[in-house]
DNA sequence: GATGCATGTAAGTAAGTGCTTGCATCTACG
DNA sequence: CGTAGATGCAAGCACTTACTTACATGCATC
C-alpha cells in the first residue's frame, strides 16, 4: 500500500531478476507503481533503496531457526525436517541468491553480509552432528564442519542447480531430500544397520541406538 | 599478440569480474591495450564477443577428463583424484561461474551452454558409482544420482564459498577434500569398516580389497 | 613505389542512466 | 476553510554506453 514499501518490495523482485546494474531506478518505479521521482525522495539514492531492500528482504525472507532440536531423538527425522526447511529457503531465494555470488567481487560487502546466514546455520547443524556422536547416535572419526559442508553442500547444489539443469535432478525435491539425508546418515555413522542390498553378509547388531521417540514416516 | 587473442582475453577477464553489463566495451579494450574500435572491427558487437571469449575460454579452462577409470580399482585413491582435479577447476574459475549463475535470468541460453560440462561430469561419476556398486565394492541402495549430486555438491559448495565465507572453511582444500572423499566413502558403503572412532584399538586388517594399482599418499 | 590490410585517432549519435527542479494535485487534519 | 505533507508529472542535466563514420598511419607484398 505505502509507496515505500511498494518500493522495498520491487526492489527486491527487479534485483533478483536483473542485478544491482540492470536495476534501474526507472524499471524498480515502474514495478513499483510509483513514480520515479517518489523513489529518490524516499531513499535518496538508488544505492539507498537496495542497501534497504536487501537488508530487509532476505532477513524476512529466511529464518533463523534451523528446526534441529538441542537434544537430538530422531536423526533420520530432525535432518529431513532442517533439510526440507533449508532446501525450500534456498529455493525460493535462488534468484537473490545468484545474484549476490555473481557480484561478490563488485560489492564484497553487500554480499559479507548476505553469508552471515548460511554461516550460522552451518555452525548450528554443526553443533547439531556434534551431539549426535556425542550421544552414541552417530559413530566414525568424520570432521564435523565437514560434515556440515557436505549436507549444505548439495542441498545448495540442488536448489540452485534445478531449474538450471534439471538433467542432473530428474527426482522430486522430496526425493532428493529422502536420498541426501539417507546417504548422510550413512556417511556419519548413523544410518540403517543391517542392508543386504547386494552383497548380503551378516546382519551385524549396531551398538545402542536409543528407542525412537516417533518413527519417521517413509522407508523404502 | 593479435589484437583479436587480446580483446577475448581481455573480455574474459572483465566478464569474470563485473559481468555483462559491467563488461563495457571501454573496458574490455583498455584491458585488451587495443583501440576500441578494433573490438567492433573484429566481433561486430559486444555480445558477439562474450560470446566468442564464453565458449572458447571455459571449455579450454575446464576439461571432460573426470580422471575416472573405466574399471574401479581404488575407490579412495580415484575419488580423492577426481576430486582435486574437480575442485581446483571449480575454484579457478569461480568468478565466471558465478557470473554465469546471476545472469542465468537474464541470458538462460549462455547459462545453459555453461552448464553442459558439470551435467556432462555428473553424469560420468554415476557411472562410476554404479560400477562400483557392480564390482561389489560399495554397498547400499543409495540413488547414484544423488551420490553424484552429494559430492559434486560439497565441492562445488567449497569452492565457491571458500572465498566468501572462510569460517565456513577452516581447513585447507586438501584436508577438505580429504574429509569429502572419506565421508563420502561412508555414505556409499564403501568406506574402511571397522571403526572404534575416538578410541583406537587393532588396526585390523582391512577385509578383501583388491590389489592397489598405485598406493595412495595420504592416509590418517 | 604502389596497393591492400590491419590498426589507431577523433568525433559524433542515439539511447539509457542516476538524479534534480519546478509545479500541480490530492488528502488528512487543525 | 486553510495548511502541510505526500505524491504525480514534465522536463531537463550531466554522464555513460554501444556503435558508427571518416580519416590518418604503419607495414608487408607485389
Amino acid at each position: 500500500m505505502d509507496a515505500r514499501e511498494q518500493l522495498l518490495e520491487a526492489a527486491l523482485k527487479v534485483f533478483a531478476e536483473h542485478g544491482t546494474r540492470g536495476a534501474t531506478t526507472r524499471r524498480i518505479a515502474q514495478a513499483a507503481g510509483v513514480n520515479e521521482v517518489t523513489l529518490f525522495r524516499h531513499f535518496g539514492s538508488k544505492e539507498g533503496l537496495l542497501r534497504a531492500a536487501l537488508s530487509t528482504g532476505p532477513r524476512a525472507v529466511s529464518f533463523v531457526d534451523t528446526h534441529l532440536p538441542e537434544k537430538p531423538v530422531d536423526p533420520e527425522a530432525e535432518l529431513t525436517e532442517f533439510c526440507r526447511h533449508h532446501h525450500q529457503a534456498l529455493f525460493e531465494s535462488r534468484s537473490i541468491i545468484r545474484k549476490c555470488m555473481g557480484e561478490f567481487e563488485e560489492h564484497p560487502e553487500t554480499t559479507r553480509t548476505a553469508c552471515q546466514l548460511p554461516v550460522m546455520i552451518s555452525d548450528a547443524l554443526r553443533g547439531y552432528l556434534e551431539r549426535l556422536r556425542g550421544a552414541g547416535q552417530a559413530r566414525g572419526d568424520w570432521n564435523p564442519q565437514a560434515a556440515a559442508a557436505m549436507l549444505m553442500g548439495v542441498l545448495f547444489n540442488d536448489a540452485m542447480g534445478r531449474d538450471c539443469m534439471p538433467e542432473r535432478f530428474p527426482y522430486s525435491e522430496r526425493d532428493g531430500i529422502k536420498h541426501y539425508v539417507a546417504l548422510f546418515l550413512q556417511a556419519i555413522g548413523a544410518g540403517k544397520p543391517a542392508r543386504r542390498a547386494t552383497a548380503p553378509a551378516s546382519p551385524a547388531r549396531r551398538p545402542a541406538r536409543p528407542a525412537r521417540a516417533k518413527t519417521t514416516a517413509s522407508r523404502r
